[in-house]
DNA sequence: TCTATTCAGTACCGCTCGATACATAAGTTT
DNA sequence: AAACTTATGTATCGAGCGGTACTGAATAGA
């Protein structure tokens, strides 16, 4: 009951979500954000609650929206094609014509003020839950033999989410589809990167003479 | 002539060094910063100017400080060293116990507002000018026959500093060293990653099926 | 010692930040 | 139509932002 909403709440929150996409959590004011939603301070802090809240309420957008291709990455039927379509996947939504260049989850809110160290942090843990859901893919591949015996999904995760973090900071730099594709297509050439041991079950081979500095 | 600087130029920029590569150039505030130099805001505009010179001496510094890692690589006497120097050296960086967690040039101000647009553009240029300074190295390698033929060093430029940049975003999220530099490694064990027809030489093998967006 | 020149500290500037109080408009329910 | 509930718009809040006059303080040269 009551007076409707006199505007659609999902359209404003994409809305906003490019605003955080293109600014960071810190850059975007609210004066930006309404603008970009069409609506006034009051009708967001009433339907959203506040900036922080606002933003992750985008950030849950961006997941299933635009970042999308990771839940669809992790259907794939084999690990190395999980790999490909995560890395093909950051390139293509980095860098959409239609779209900020780079990832909401890495620009976000990467070094932050004190006013924002909750965003960065909802940030860390995203990248932190979208690792471990890869990991867990992994985990899976090497049950089911698809991955070589003594592999480390962790570790593999962390490979491809590293590779996967790179592109976004070099989309957000301006840097082109076609030459991250590249290197996309370079990473996987030796997938998968090489047989680790688990951490735990032995002493990992490394170079020596690198003191804590 | 006149009264003699009270401080140590060089000593309060590596504080605002710090400062800045911890909370970006918008969460850094002046108050944050001349409390961490140890000086008032009058002396840190008469000392540096504004803001945003202060953000790119300290910028310079972390060049020649923290980041004199890639100008030492850039020595090695191979291709290969090169590589290992530059990913290790990403390693050590982000991840060292007495600074703060990833990279200036990539948290520095990767997504930003109108106010951070000049700090946003100056490390993208940082970027863009240290990719550079690698794929000339690899040129000459290339030339001396230190890369197979046929190998794009602009590619193999663009394949290291991604790995570097996704590195640095990891070590900003709390991942350690370890782990990285595992990373590090399974990248280099095929280098180079693969010869690449050069851009505008023909056609490079892509696979289809991926239309735009 | 006197004067010129530069540095340092206090107090403050205008502005923008995120967030809200309040009055009014637009609906639903009875 | 009256009562009630919720959304909207205006105008503003206190706080913090980057930046700056202005007043002393400290040193160099005459």
């Amino acid at each position: 009951m009551g007076r409707p909403r006199g505007f659609d709440a999902e359209q404003a929150l994409e809305r906003a979500l490019l605003v955080f996409w293109e600014h960071g959590y810190e850059g975007a004011t609210l004066t930006d954000l309404t603008k970009a939603m069409g609506i006034t301070r009051t009708s967001m802090y009433a339907a959203y609650g506040n900036k922080e809240e606002l933003f992750r309420k985008a950030l849950a957008r961006y997941t299933r929206g635009p970042a999308g291709y990771v839940a669809k990455a992790l259907e794939q039927p084999t690990a190395e094609a999980v790999a490909r379509a995560l890395l093909d996947g950051a390139v293509r939504t980095t860098t959409r014509p239609d779209c900020p260049a780079g990832c909401l989850g890495v620009q976000g809110a990467l070094a932050a003020g004190e006013t924002a160290h909750s965003a960065r942090d909802a940030l860390i843990a995203w990248r932190r839950d979208g690792g471990e859901a890869i990991r867990s893919r992994f985990e899976q591949a090497l049950d089911e033999g698809d991955l070589p015996p003594g592999s480390d999904p962790a570790h593999l995760a962390r490979y491809v989410t590293t590779l996967a973090y790179g592109i976004a900071v070099q989309a957000a730099g301006g840097v082109c589809r076609d030459d991250l594709q590249q290197v996309a297509d370079s990473a996987l050439l030796n997938w998968p990167p090489h047989p680790v041991t688990p951490t735990g079950t032995g002493t990992p081979p490394r170079r020596g003479g690198r003191g804590p500095s």
